[in-house]
DNA sequence: ATAGGGTATGAAATGCATTTCAGGTCAAGA
DNA sequence: TCTTGACCTGAAATGCATTTCATACCCTAT
């Protein structure tokens, strides 16, 4: 493979000025222009990214850190900083983690190494302690908030969003109140635990460990959620469910069993995913695309004015009312 | 940021004997590899892989050039790809291309330019004869059928496939056969078509444009068509969908409207997508996961042996018997 | 006439780690 | 005693493109 030294010597030039014909330079005469272009095209030649990142110290490629990617929540947010690392001419290198803090490090060992200009982490198992010092070689931001950590954060409020779906469904009457959420230690779903605890407290419930359920991701768990409930005695009349795919899945095996939605059983989903629209399913916009695109947004904006200080942004989510309450 | 030479004058050893306590050569004295390792933890360093990419001539990269991420047919793919990336410690460069052959041609330049050592395409817009002059730059497989182009594929036979499911219809009495297809003039979408018309003229039956349906993706998608249908006079019996979740869109819209599955209208499904299970989808599995999962090891391994003659692999699919038929 | 600015070009330094080659020491085997 | 091989170390070459600095020509304005 040629390379750009060959270039010169073909075109009779020095390197410098195949190196300016290449990155559009003023001050290079039209003959000599075109000799070298005839010898980058007599040649095959194209440059070596490699070099180039070297010698620049950047790649103009940011890394995504997440869990799964076939996973309607992280695909969606992962589409929204696709639409705009196209827009910036940045390429994505994605570390999908399965939650092992092996792999997560291995992404955090990227930006060092200057493998990738930034990462976005769309969801982690490692502590922010532990993410910290990897800010210092390159932006870093979380789809989730940080906290008091010094780690860039682009965030809904999950307190506040389920505490709105449960207020929605208690000013329609609903005192017996289940959820789905995912994983048991996250921080959302922490929040929204906190949430859905204070919540029935204020109207003087108790909480009913059976109707709360974890490890729901997909359809297939919704399904499993539903036959669950069909199992028991007392049954919650409405659930809060942190996922339009768990809720659709709730839905479809509930209505086969003979549960009316929202009659029986009212629903609430997370996310707006096309999905909900489909099946007419009320639920509770978290904006992911949009999180996602500014997300890229600030750590390319971070990236590019070599800002440092940690910055913090919170979207604002908004119930969309349908028809499953 | 340290670079190697400063670690060197750190320990008091020359570069040389870093590099070897880097990479975990023999012959250095544990006298010396701790004073290296101790440099190493003083000054913080960490390899430039952009250096050791440039010397090494290879990244340990692949690239992924897909159309779309947000859709459960390539979702599933790239999580067979990714599956087995993580076993042979390579990273995924992601090529969302939107079937726009400016950001196809700029995946294939990469390869080129060396920041990745082969592509896996998954879908794409361009001709293979624009793409066959970039296998000279490192391997380069499509998961579709290449035909006589030099260039390493993965595939099932759709024909067959589509054949398969007609044939099963057939069997059950259907004459009235309408299918739902991704894009008109894809490879796939064309062998799908031809083996329609073909099973078509075996039994005598007229080709209808009316039940032939296009850009079809998603469960929307899926709705759409089960609307159109409703607005018929004369409505097919039965339907082969090229994808799970335009399906169930089907399914659970015209089941709404009263239409009974599978007595009033049957359906074949295709990919074999966890929703199918949840939906008892009667489908067709293309083995996604696992083709992903095979596309890069015939990378990898055409990678590490730098083996170029094309390599053809071709898939079995499989009916699999539910409810919707 | 001369200083200054625009145009044009190339030599050499730079970014950084790996690898080859060469030069050692020391102990075991002939 | 001499050879051989294992062990240890470092100088220098290598991969490749960008950028800085230096040089030089030509024209215009003073």
């Amino acid at each position: 493979m040629a390379n750009i030294r060959q270039i010169a010597k073909e075109a009779g030039v020095s390197v410098t000025t195949v190196s300016r014909v290449l990155n559009n330079h003023a001050y290079v005469s039209e003959e000599k222009r075109k000799a070298v272009l005839e010898a980058i095209n007599r040649l095959n030649y194209s440059r070596n990214l490699n070099a180039i990142h070297l010698i620049k110290g950047k790649t103009n490629i940011v890394g995504v850190m997440l869990p799964y990617i076939n996973h309607a929540y992280f695909a969606r947010l992962l589409e929204g900083i696709a639409s705009e690392a196209l827009r910036s001419n940045y390429q994505l290198i994605l570390f999908q983690t399965d939650y092992n803090p092996e792999e997560e490090m291995k992404a955090l060992n990227m930006l060092k190494m200057k493998q990738i200009d930034g990462l976005i982490i769309c969801s982690k198992a490692l502590e922010w302690g532990q993410i910290e010092p990897f800010t210092e070689d390159g932006p870093v931001l979380a789809c989730e908030d940080t906290g008091d950590a010094a780690i860039s954060s682009i965030y809904i409020d999950h307190y506040a969003g389920f505490q709105q779906g449960l207020f929605y469904l208690m000013e329609r009457g609903h005192r017996h109140i289940g959820y789905c959420l995912g994983r048991v230690n996250s921080n959302n779903s922490q929040a929204r635990r906190n949430a859905y605890v204070d919540a029935l407290a204020f109207i003087d419930e108790v909480v009913r460990e059976e109707w709360m359920f974890y490890q729901c991701y997909s359809i297939e768990d919704g399904v499993k959620v539903a036959n669950k409930l069909l199992t028991m005695k007392e049954r919650p009349t409405a659930l809060l469910v942190a996922s339009d795919q768990v809720a659709v899945g709730i839905m479809m095996e509930a209505e086969k069993n003979g549960i009316r939605i929202p009659e029986d059983l009212a629903i609430i989903g997370f996310d707006n995913q096309p999905i909900a629209e489909v099946f007419d399913l009320t639920t509770i916009d978290n904006q992911l695309f949009e999180m996602g695109s500014s997300a890229f947004r600030i750590v390319h904006n971070q990236i590019t004015k070599k800002k440092r200080e940690p910055q913090k942004c919170k979207l604002e989510f908004r119930l969309i009312e349908r028809s499953t309450v």
